[in-house]
DNA sequence: TTTATTGTATTATATATATAATACTACATA
DNA sequence: TATGTAGTATTATATATATAATACAATAAA
């Protein structure tokens, strides 16, 4: 997975969020292995502890679980329970555009306007395939 | 005006983006007298000095200037320079439709569905009035 | 059985952020 | 003229964040 992580706001959070989003896109699938704690901090340039934070919050959101009932050192994997992930995708969906009208309506911008600005900006930067 | 502070990002950063907000969005206009940074951050429940940081940006930002040319007791008000307005106005709702089109691209979206989930949104939170 | 790997914990250090308290200079105003 | 107010500066303190360097116990793998 891609990484990409800006310095305005604190790290361990981008991680969750980032590897949230690998989850409920998909990215990343009910089941799947999730590489060692060591391995993800390598890949995002972080430090181990760092890491650890976020995924101990995803555990914690119950999106992450041990693979074996009973140690460690087996490694985590993404949960089983799908609706779980429907429900934060819906969240998550939910907030980005909340976020989004927010923003467009504190500039000014009448709901007309948003729509027209969003289909244009989106034909601007279709790649080539859509 | 009113303040709208979160606690995972830096106040002065936050700060700095919602006086560029009044700003772009004309709730001050250019040339209007802006409040003391004592009135500010009492306004806005915030310390003085990060209150005073998110103005000092603002000034290097040439969108808020000194009032008087001779020294301060005066306070500082609204650039009267309508095309940097404009300009960072511009900017900032591209970098807006920028991050949004991204995660929602991101979530496996394709456009027809980003569209359209706009649209819906809106016309759920549509007020009244419109 | 030996070695490597897993998650986890601990300690120390550096940095950025936010606040509080205080003070100064120059100007505006009463 | 005397007082208040503007922006600004300084010092101190508390907290959160991020990193580094280790270490440990239990399991997996060679």
């Amino acid at each position: 997975m891609t990484w990409n992580i800006d310095y305005d706001r604190p790290i361990w959070i981008q991680l969750v969020e980032q590897l949230q989003v690998a989850l409920i896109s998909g990215e990343l699938n009910p089941g799947d292995a999730v590489p060692s704690v060591r391995d993800l901090a390598a890949d995002a340039q972080v430090n181990i502890n760092t890491m650890q934070r976020a995924l101990a919050e995803l555990e914690s959101r119950g999106l992450l679980v041990p693979k074996d009932n009973r140690w460690r050192a087996s490694g985590r994997a993404v949960t089983e329970d799908r609706s779980l992930i429907d429900e934060i995708k819906l969240n998550y969906a939910r907030s980005i555009l909340e976020d989004f009208t927010q923003k467009m309506r504190s500039l000014g911008l009448d709901d007309g306007e948003i729509v027209s600005k969003v289909a244009e900006y989106l034909s601007k930067t279709r790649s080539k395939g859509e």
